[in-house]
DNA sequence: ATATTAGACGGAGATATCTCCGGTTGTCAA
DNA sequence: TTGACAACCGGAGATATCTCCGTCTAATAT
């Protein structure tokens, strides 16, 4: 959907390119005035001063929109898992899972409410096509948890509990988990790890 | 939201519940005809031969107007848990939640189509109030999982539990993993077995 | 039977989403 | 520099959601 490679055949018009900032510059602006419910896309449209098909060409709704303001937190999140990684390659594979769920749990709370707009882990609505985001943390987990494997579980098993492990911090589970529930991000990743790690 | 008390206090109008079942009908129709995405609140309206504010007072969406569709559904799924549990007080916790389990799916499975439409087992959008379903789940799992519990266990593992494993039947988590990876409802059952009983 | 009134009814209209297409403009090749 | 075209732009408008309020009516009390 994005073309954010590296080197894309034609970069972008330099008029796209203007509006594209301005749509960004506008919706920051207008989020932060109004909380993301409450700003339309046509509002993001009067104020970054295009017309709504431009906005609607770019962006195919508010999600696609919010899930490009913290594409660059993303990016980070992954840089450091990886070299997160590389740099405990000696700890228990139970260690590092619970270091990595460590970085998506502050991300996830840094990014709380853009991602209120969002719902990256999963899919867009309807088709379950999977997002990168899924697709990134999916396989690392599932690597950890065969890793971890005791010769009585197996590939299916690793795959379901990496999907079931990704789907706690989907805004339905993880809002309502903090909210309702009134758990701490520290007292969520204890429920984690006695549930997916303590086997 | 749904006046279905054995007796309330002012019946409904005549003319009020006449209208409730042109609405009920024609959606089914609908919803028959066309698929669920694929119909709007006005075509019901217009369908039911009711103005649009008629249709929206009595449901606040379609989500609400699906959900009273299959409150039948619901109804008899927890009569039948309760008899279940009734008939089967001999067997082991475990047991019994599989049998619980079982009867859900089985549920989830009939009114699949319909439960697209709404996701009863979480809440109404953006705000986080429990739906009946998901207390009624919710009861029921805690009980079980604190009866299988042993002293390393805690209360607040045993509603995490039962939270993490009620939301692997929501549309989210469960069609996702219907549709993309294919699990039929016995492996999907497998899969909730190996991770929330085989402890 | 009639008056009273709580509550339901309808539909106009405010707002939002999203599309379509005629017109425009940046880019690149010549 | 210029021509041609791919891509982008704007905004009208089709459709949908949801609300508001003047009007009407079913139920109850007298």
């Amino acid at each position: 959907m994005n073309e954010d490679s590296p080197f894309p055949k034609h970069s972008e018009r330099r008029d796209a390119a203007a509006n594209r900032q301005r749509i960004v510059t506008a919706a920051l602006k207008l989020f932060e005035e109004n909380g993301i419910e409450d700003v339309s896309m046509n509002q993001i449209a009067t104020e970054a001063k295009v017309g709504p098909g431009t906005l609607y060409r770019r962006y195919h709704n508010k999600s696609d929109l919010c899930l490009d303001l913290i594409q660059d937190s993303i990016d980070r999140l992954f840089t450091d898992m990886d070299s997160y990684l590389d740099a405990n390659s000696g700890l228990s594979p139970d260690a590092r899972l619970m270091g990595l769920l460590r970085l998506l749990i502050r991300f996830r709370e840094k990014k709380i409410d853009l991602l209120k707009g969002v719902d990256v882990l999963v899919s867009k609505k309807h088709t379950f096509i999977n997002s990168p985001l899924h697709d990134k943390l999916q396989k690392l987990f599932v690597g950890l948890f065969e890793e971890m494997a005791d010769s009585s579980s197996s590939l299916p098993t690793s795959v379901f509990k990496a999907d079931l492990l990704i789907a706690t911090f989907s805004n339905q589970f993880y809002l309502f988990q903090k909210e309702t529930r009134c758990y701490s991000p520290e007292k969520f990743l204890t429920q984690l790890d006695a549930l997916f790690l303590k086997k």
